[in-house]
RNA sequence: GCCCGGGUGGCGGAAUUGGCAGACGCGGGGGAUUCAAAAUCCCCUUCUCUUCGGGGAGUGCGGGUUCAAGUCCCGCCCCGGGCACCA
């Protein structure tokens, strides 16, 4: 934009808009406008505002990145920060800030790249970010910022570790309780061991490890994820379905080893349940229930001649239908399973060209293992092996196959199944495979001529559940299952317990020693934090797919071991190596928000109550990608109900309301060989768009510096101002869509908020262009009207449609072309104030203010100028809009029917017709059908 | 395959309980102002036909309910996202 000589002096441009936004931005800072008061403690109120309602905003924890912000990421902190702004000025007490998820992948990953140490570069990338958010002007309680990395931060993550250490789950009343609890429990015998020994007779240490299996972060030896090039393993949400890490796509392999783990599963049930308390959009919902996958059925006991192995079906019903059986290749009773030799006229098919059953099995398991998951879902023809043994169906005394095969899997339910073809379709094409016997036991419709049936319908084949919808059967069966003591009613979830420990060097350290006995300790709490030690060489090595993860805090050689005194005196323990992955900082930094100076306390109850424990539990707002959908939702559920549990928070979910913003993309363009092209330099010319000169075709993607269609905020503060930037991003669609970026467009909001100033100063002089004058009756209501619609907009998120009224407000203004009256200026400043802040302040005070809008009341409409005297009627014909009338707003039915029959054009179309219905809607419409 | 979203002008998007489709903005066209331009202000801008009065069609497609359907019902198509041999 080229500087005019003849603009006027006073017009609202960038230059202008840059200089009263730094200058606000500052007097905020300096007068702490947005510190929320605490009911006591160190941040305790000074300014009254704590008998207000409270409310807790929040946006979700950012990772600073090193690349800087692009103009897509600020969309929901924006959209937080106009509705945090907006509820100030109606009269709460608004909780809103910004932290730092600085530990983890993401971090380190960068520092690798960079080569930096992670914390200069972690530090450097937070202030970076600091600086470019304090630029957009976010209220937020400065105060109150914390990051993941911050020692004061981190000591309370490893003190919540030792709670869900330090406690166990106990079914009988649901709830997590002390371990201390538990010890009691198992000496006096009311909780008898799997074994029926006597606790009494255990060991120290056997009773130590007996204690150690039940607490909520355990350690255990389980089939984890390894992922060799990022030199960690990795928790089952981080790993792709194809079997890959989510973050670099590097592949993952599953080894067991021995690894910290947290107890989720024991939530399961409580985390399902309490999805319906919450105000959730049900595709998040759906995804947490997929994800918990809880299903409901039985486990059955099979007998083979040497041994019995149970199987967890959904479909007990179908039991009299169970041809044959599987096990999945890893199961582990499979070597007492498998017979010495093949059975009389077994088929060929079966042996997969194997002389016995034990080197057909031991083949089958080499060939499985050695497939990768995507290998197991391209390859759908299903393959398997018999094992030469059999199987008793319990309810009818059937001997029937017992066969290994990959589509099994040994992670879900009891890695065994009874296989019903007829009602299961995966069964029903190794039935195909292997030419098994198919019993349907349920009546398929009339003219089903699929496979297997997997609906509803008539039980047929079963005996004594023949006639009996599924339900009812799925309950006579069960019955039958558990007076016979062939089985259970059972419930499986897909939810696996959370992998909690990563072979990293940039995250929380655990604060567990291990004793002589290589047993876990707890490092006592006034030992905490455990602090991270400096490393010169902190990056992971690169493995392969057989190497052993090696903690790079080994190479810590004066840190590996500590002296501590755990109340026998000081001794030397050796350090827990591993670290916490990222998402341990995220599950409960909210909690910090509420209290960052304590130096006593995780947060202090009251404080912790005046904020969580409102109206609706939890935090009030929550904004967010949809991407985090199950991983950091649900452990932060999970811990925040351990601590709810424990008596640390008082609600037994820490957010009540979730929304989930949409992403910005933006147009991005590839040349002939598919080369991505800068964005910034491409031309459109009559719908076709060159790059040099060369035709390149457009496509739509997130913004990012891979696509090369990166547009910053800063170029836009150069070419707008922050708050056009701002007024932009809300206007753009609603909050929760996805929306293309166009630099193009953003003009239009610079000119509103142009001729927002033109109407109230004068642009040659700089002088306000206010009287004090009645507003005219017409545009009062039109006032009153916008005030309305915005109040509601904005209670819903709805701020492009609140920005729509504003700007109709502000063009009636502009049409009346005449000074504007004080009452309308007032009002139209603070309508704008929670979207455009920045100039809101500086028309506030030009108006002789000097206090903040910030926390002046948004304006309350005046029912008597909501409803008009008149109103527009739209009379149709034949349900066709014909004619437009307008009458008084209270006129009578007949009065409305007689008014619309003498409009001259309807009357000239009816003239002589029969009208055979008529339509009236007082105040709405009139239709007549002829 | 299953489960969620979504499909409205050239573009982003508006439209309580079914009641004037296209608010508001971008882009485009015209005018005023100006020596001229920029900026600003005003008007027009779904498509189509038109004798300039107006007529017809129109919210992914095909049916239906209704005086009246973007909105409700049935059957499809397409796009985006999630899950995916979970017994």
């Amino acid at each position: 934009m080229n500087e005019r000589t003849d603009t006027p002096e006073y017009r609202y441009d960038s230059a202008f808009a840059n200089t009263i936004e730094e200058k606000w931005q500052d007097r905020w800072e300096q007068d702490g406008t947005y510190f929320a008061p605490n009911p006591s403690g160190k941040l305790a109120d000074q300014t009254g505002r704590i008998e207000a309602p409270k409310l807790f905003i929040m946006d979700m924890f950012p990772y600073p990145s090193g690349s800087g912000l692009h103009v897509g990421h600020p969309l929901g902190f924006i959209g937080t920060d106009v509705f945090a702004r907006y509820k100030r000025m109606t009269g709460y007490n608004v909780l809103h800030t910004m932290g730092y998820d600085a530990f983890g992948l993401p971090a380190e990953e960068h520092a690798r790249q960079t080569g930096q140490h992670p914390r200069d570069n972690t530090n450097a990338n937070i202030s970076n970010m600091r600086n470019q958010l304090r630029r957009l002007g976010l209220g937020h309680d400065s105060r109150r910022s914390v990051s993941t990395t911050d020692l004061e931060f981190y000591k309370w993550t490893q003190w919540i570790f030792l709670q869900l250490f330090n406690s166990w789950y106990d079914p009988t009343v649901d709830k997590a309780r002390p371990i201390s609890d538990l010890e009691s429990l198992l000496s006096n015998g009311d909780i008898k061991l799997d074994d029926e020994s006597n606790w009494d007779s255990l060991t120290p240490a056997q009773q130590r490890e007996t204690i150690n299996s039940y607490r909520l972060a355990y350690l255990a030896e389980a089939p984890v994820n390894w992922c060799p090039a990022l030199g960690t393993v990795l928790a089952n949400e981080e790993v792709t379905a194809e079997g890959r890490s989510e973050r670099g796509n590097h592949p993952v392999f599953r080894r067991p080893l021995k690894q910290w783990m947290m107890r989720i599963t024991a939530y399961a049930d409580r985390l399902l349940q309490d999805l319906e308390i919450l105000d959730w959009s049900e595709a998040i919902k759906t995804m947490q229930r997929n994800w918990i996958g809880k299903s409901e059925g039985a486990e059955i006991t099979f007998k083979t001649e040497e041994t019995e192995f149970k199987v967890f079906t959904t479909r007990p019903d179908t039991l009299f239908g169970a041809t044959y059986m599987v096990l999945a290749p890893e199961h582990p009773l499979l070597g007492e399973i498998v017979a010495d030799v093949w059975p009389d006229q077994t088929p060929e098919r079966w042996k997969n060209g194997m002389p016995t059953p034990l080197e057909a099995v031991q083949n089958y398991q080499k060939i499985s293992s050695q497939k990768s998951d995507l290998d197991r879902q391209e390859n759908k023809t299903k393959t398997g092996v018999f094992v030469g043994e059999f199987a008793t169906v319990p309810v009818n005394g059937k001997k029937i196959p017992i066969f290994i095969s990959d589509y099994v899997l040994m992670g879900y339910g009891t890695g065994a199944i009874m296989a019903v073809p007829g009602q299961d379709e995966r069964d029903w094409e190794f039935a195909q495979e292997y030419d098994l016997e198919i019993i349907r036991t349920v009546q398929p419709p009339e003219g089903w001529d699929g496979d297997a049936f997997t609906g509803d319908g008539p039980a047929i084949n079963s005996q004594f559940l023949d006639g009996l919808n599924i339900t009812d059967a799925k309950e006579r069966m069960i019955e039958w299952l558990e007076e016979t003591e062939n089985g259970t009613r059972n419930t499986t979830y897909k939810l696996r317990d959370w992998l909690f420990s990563r072979q990293r060097y940039w995250g929380e350290p655990f604060p567990i020693v291990y004793d002589d006995e290589d047993l876990p300790v707890a490092v006592p709490e006034n030992y905490l934090p455990v602090e991270l030690p400096d490393l010169m060489d902190w990056a992971p090595r690169s493995l392969d797919e057989t190497s052993d993860p090696e903690p790079p805090l080994g190479r810590a050689s004066d840190w590996v071991y500590a002296e501590l005194d755990i109340g026998d005196g000081m001794k030397t323990y050796k350090r827990e190596l591993n670290t916490m992955p990222q998402w341990a900082g995220s599950c409960w930094y909210y909690l910090r928000y509420l209290d960052p100076t304590n130096d006593e306390q995780f947060v202090s109850k009251d404080v912790e109550d005046y904020w969580m424990n409102g109206e609706t539990g939890g935090v009030d707002l929550y904004v967010g990608g949809v991407e985090h959908a199950v991983l950091h939702l649900l452990y932060s559920r999970f811990w925040h109900k351990a601590l709810f549990d424990l008596g640390h928070v008082s609600t037994p979910e820490p957010f009540h309301r979730l929304y989930n913003q949409g992403y910005i993309q933006a147009a991005t363009y590839q040349d002939s060989r598919g080369i991505f092209v800068e964005a910034s330099e491409v031309v459109e010319e009559n719908g076709d768009f060159t790059y040099q000169n060369e035709v390149v075709t457009r496509s739509f993607g997130k913004m990012g510096k891979s696509l090369k269609n990166s547009v910053t905020p800063d170029e836009m503060y150069d070419q707008f101002g922050a708050d056009t930037l701002r007024l932009y991003e809300m206007f753009m669609g609603p909050l929760d869509q996805d929306r293309p970026w166009e630099t193009k467009s953003v003009v239009g909001s610079l000119r509103l908020l142009q001729r927002v100033w033109r109407n109230l100063v004068n642009e040659e002089t700089g002088a306000l262009q206010i009287v004090d004058k009645e507003t005219p009756l017409e545009l009062k209501r039109i006032l009153h009207q916008t005030i309305h619609s915005v109040r509601e907009d904005m209670e819903n998120l709805r701020f492009n449609t609140a920005i729509a009224r504003i700007t109709e407000l502000n063009n009636e203004i502009t049409k009346s072309n005449t000074e504007t009256p004080r009452e309308v200026a007032d009002v139209l400043i603070h309508l704008i104030a929670p979207l455009v802040p920045h100039v809101a302040e500086e028309l506030w005070e030009m108006l002789g203010n000097d206090s903040s809008i910030v926390y002046s009341p948004f304006p309350v409409p005046d029912p008597t100028y909501l409803v008009s005297e008149t109103v527009e009627i739209p009379i149709q014909i034949n349900g066709k809009l014909k004619s437009k009338i307008t009458v008084p707003s209270d006129l009578s039915s007949s009065d409305l029917r007689n008014a619309a029959l003498a409009d001259e054009k309807i009357a000239s179309i009816i003239s002589d017709t029969e009208i055979k219905k008529e339509i009236i809607v007082d105040g709405k419409l009139v239709n007549f059908v002829i």
